[in-house]
DNA sequence: CAGCCGGATAAGCAATCCCTTAAGGCCAGA
DNA sequence: TCTGGCCTTAAGGGATTGCTTATCCGGCTG
């Protein structure tokens, strides 16, 4: 399998002709032909076959073509990317869990890079628990916000933050509806941890786009909210929502950075990884998630890929 | 530059030597040494060197690698997914612009697989305008939600749904702040063309993660947020946000419903288009987002990969 | 300084890639 | 049934890949 019979490929399901495909290719027809052919043997599928109105794809390469075709890109990428190393900012790419990444992932890059003079291409990223190790040992990021994960081999853990997890509602109800954010959906989250613990059935959770809509809707009467509670806090003051106390609430997390080993991870890395335990970094971390100008805004990346 | 070469920097990367990733791919040390030689002079960097503690990565190698790592992945992928190609359930991925994603997306694919007795593989990802066009064509994507593309070659938009944007806040000011959501930044979006229309400078915006978070900050008396009025409409009512009036605003905007023309698309994503046209889809869209159940969220997916 | 460890280089070789031209096969429309 | 369009197969050749063993080299250690 070759990049090459990739995109010939690509071509010519794009195009719906081999020869239309050997034309953009500035080769000759049984060129592409013979890739696809290759290809086609090697995967032991057709791919993609003569039909009314050009070629079409079979199942097996209406699968391989987004994939293929991502493959194609990345191949040019690669080549570009080197080349740009020179003079280019130095990129950090920092992933977080879902609370973290919603609400202060983004202030807490936007402070680092306006800490650190030099330009800081920074991006955060939300991902499930278990992701979060391929995705560092792979270098797909530099840093994580989230979980303690000291004990995965290969990575340091720094605790950088405590906070407290609570339920809010306007009522306090034998069997509440429970309003959650994506995290949720994340066995190893501790959403879903308190979730389990208070031994809530499938069918009384709701899951919300984010933590923010999940307080809206509990503040409408919907059911309980989790919530942090110091990022709650300002509502509950409002009377907009109040703290229920149940058998698992409140719970204290801590929040952890991890990266490779010092001696392993960028020199950025490191130095955002000290950044947090600073005054500042803390402040950040305490005070509710306010907006950032647009230049200086990422938007989180959900790293998961389509499968 | 090979996938066989790309696996060998990757492994020599993350292991930190050339004999182990050697041993790991179960070959002799200078094919390793080879194809990392090839790799360097085929990029023109030496990509990775010898350092105290193992081997370390120039920048170019750092840009290299986590694309190399992707495209590895991918290579394992593709064959896999051509396999599993049998008895798999139908994939329909779905991207969308940020309020979409935001409210409408997700009930929107829970109302279509529970239609559908099928089962239905969905995923939503948001987007920027500029990429749709180019994700639809590689079939990144099978639908897109958003603006009208039908001028897009290549493409056919229908409208599936009207919505009226407007400003809201605690109170009219001269010249305020607007709290807008990551849509802001997207130029080609309406959030961003209406702030153009209101020529609101760089420094009175702030970005949000999402809409409800800055409707939040715009209840707090922080500034103006711009909201989908339909779904913005219970705060109001309850007295939390004031509809302002502006020379940009009321507006109205429409969504459409993109795919590739009717005999390129899949059938899946044919009968998602039309779905959308019927009155079950219409109620979704209209009604404020509610939480699903934990079985069916599928988190939105930015489908931007790191640059 | 000698020796060793780990990476780079050299030389050789089979397999593969990737292109060409030429010819064969399938299908639709005249 | 013939013909033209389009994809595929066949055959051949140059370049590259990817592996081997053997050798070289640079830096660290005893």
């Amino acid at each position: 399998m070759t990049l090459t019979q990739l995109g010939a490929f690509v071509l010519v399901a794009r195009l719906g002709s081999v020869k239309e495909a050997a034309r953009a290719l500035n080769v000759s027809e049984p060129a592409v032909s013979q890739a696809l052919a290759a290809l086609r043997q090697h995967l032991g599928d057709p791919l993609i076959v003569r039909g009314p109105g050009g070629m079409t794809l079979t199942e097996g390469g209406t699968r391989l073509l987004p994939v293929a075709s991502q493959m194609v890109v990345l191949g040019a990428e690669a080549e570009g990317a080197v080349r740009d190393a020179r003079g280019a900012p130095e990129a950090l790419r920092v992933v977080a869990t879902a609370a973290v990444a919603e609400f202060v992932a983004t202030p807490l890059l936007d402070a680092f890079a306006r800490r650190t003079a030099r330009a800081v291409e920074g991006g955060s990223g939300v991902v499930a628990r278990r992701e979060i190790p391929v995705l560092l040992h792979n270098r797909l990021a530099d840093v994580a916000l989230g979980p303690y994960l000291g004990n995965e081999p290969g990575l340091v853990s720094e605790p950088v933050f405590r906070a407290r997890l609570v339920a809010v509602g306007t009522a306090p109800v034998p069997h509440p509806v429970w309003l959650v954010d994506p995290s949720g959906t994340d066995p190893a989250s501790e959403t879903s941890g308190l979730l389990r613990r208070l031994k809530v059935p499938e069918d009384r959770i709701r899951v919300y786009p984010n933590q923010t809509a999940a307080w809206a809707a509990a503040a409408d009467g919907d059911g309980l909210a989790i919530a942090l509670a110091h990022l709650v806090a300002p509502r509950v003051q409002r009377g907009e929502l109040s703290v229920v106390a149940t058998p698992a609430t409140p719970v204290e997390v801590r929040w952890h950075v991890t990266t490779l080993p010092a001696d392993r991870r960028s020199a950025l890395a490191g130095s955002f990884a000290r950044f947090l335990a600073t005054a500042d970094a803390l402040h950040v971390m305490r005070t509710p998630g306010s907006g950032v100008p647009p230049s200086r805004f990422r938007p989180p990346v959900y790293v998961t890929l389509w499968s």
